[in-house]
DNA sequence: TCAAAAGTGTTAACCATACACCCATGC
DNA sequence: GCATGGGTGTATGGTTAACACTTTTGA
């Protein structure tokens, strides 16, 4: 709005974080990358935004073309502007990140055929880009944001135990937690439904399985609530 | 990158909401467009990005270029890209938001003789384009952030006394503060260096003045420690 | 001497932490 | 009957929150 015309114009693109979670592991989604630059090796999904669709429009196409994944959670993580990002041209990425429910999820290398597949996050191969760079601020705002909001259900399958619940943030925040104070404090929320049904086909005692109420979460946070673990 | 040659360009700008404290109230720096669209109408400062700079290149180069500030904090806010939100054609804009040292900064509409002035957030002009959904955004982010990061200290000048400090967070966080409270915390913190040098020309006791120790600080953030008001 | 703000401690309620054993199930 | 994880309560120490009066200064 200062410069005279004409305006410069630039190419954008959406990269997608995309977390799941299986049984021990946070793992990324990647695909491998066909053509050059960096033609062979893994990166983020991601592709560039097109003139008629919204950022988050263009985030979701993409996983879904890419990998299949459809329904997530998806929130803008930063925008990656360095000048040198893409050998090619001037290109910048604004990065999202998606929770998914099961790491096993149905991914294939959709509608061009790239192959897909899960990383656990400690043994990321070498990224193409800045990827590398990307995913360590996804880490880092996961860790920071499953603290203070419920954002962690959205890693497990509708129906979990609490141990499961457990693991997974001893799996994000990497540290352990207390099985009794953890137990305490989740279910002091009253964010979680209590079921009548058990794990099955366990070689010990089942466990209750419980649910996560978003209603309830609502209205708490309507009222002012912080979530905390 | 899933998508045919060619590739799509975009117009991309930077906005900063620019946020500094006087007295009594917080306030955000606006500059009024002299074009259309939104011609006569207040707006954020901002404009379009280079193609051989970074986003937080052009963003500290628009605000020196529109309203004389250069020295100040700035940190990346959320990228805005909803389709229609500038009437001319598909412009994404990268949002930062700033902390000044004093309401009364030298603000002049420098280079392109724009008019720039302070506007208490509790009482903003309309606003050009989506600018007030980008206001919105940044004072729940300073809200936030204000409580586990010392951005404070940004807003104020180099020495303030504990008085200030407290109407700074009352003023943000929007909520009163116990006085001994608030004192031995911030005190237990040891993140102030107590000066020997008071108030001048106070009608009362005159207060002492503490500066913040950015070292300190450093080095705690260093060893894993939350600040935490 | 009055007005205005600075400065200062203690108590009680609450919350977080640490910790160990019995229970149910499948093999 | 044994191995595996499920499920449960209490005591203690630390943290937070509430609260009021005396001091200093300039006008």
């Amino acid at each position: 709005m200062s410069i005279p015309s004409p305006i410069p114009h630039i190419a954008l693109s959406v990269d997608c974080v995309v977390f799941g979670l299986d049984d021990a592991d946070l793992k990324v989604l990647l695909v491998e990358r066909r053509l050059e630059p960096y033609g062979g090796e893994w990166a983020l999904p991601g592709g560039f935004v097109h003139i008629d669709e919204s950022l988050e429009q263009a985030a979701r196409r993409e996983l879904s073309e890419e990998t299949g994944v459809t329904k997530l959670y998806l929130e803008q993580l930063y925008t990656f502007g360095a000048c040198d990002r893409d050998p090619r041209e001037r290109v910048v990425t604004v990065a999202y990140y998606a929770l998914v429910r099961r790491g096993n999820y149905d991914v294939h290398g959709a509608s061009d055929a790239r192959r897909a597949a899960w990383f656990p996050v400690a043994k990321l191969p070498s990224l193409a880009f800045d990827h590398a760079a990307i995913v360590r601020v996804a880490l880092a705002r996961l860790k920071a944001k499953v603290r203070y909001q419920p954002i962690g259900f959205e890693l497990l399958p509708t129906k979990f135990t609490l141990t499961a619940l457990q693991r997974l943030y001893e799996t994000v925040l990497e540290m352990p937690l207390d099985k009794r104070n953890f137990r305490k404090r989740i279910l002091a929320m009253k964010l979680l439904d209590e079921l009548d049904e058990w794990e099955q086909n366990v070689a010990h005692r089942a466990a209750r399985l419980y649910r996560f109420n978003e209603r309830k979460y609502r209205r708490l946070t309507e009222s002012g609530f912080n979530f905390e673990v």
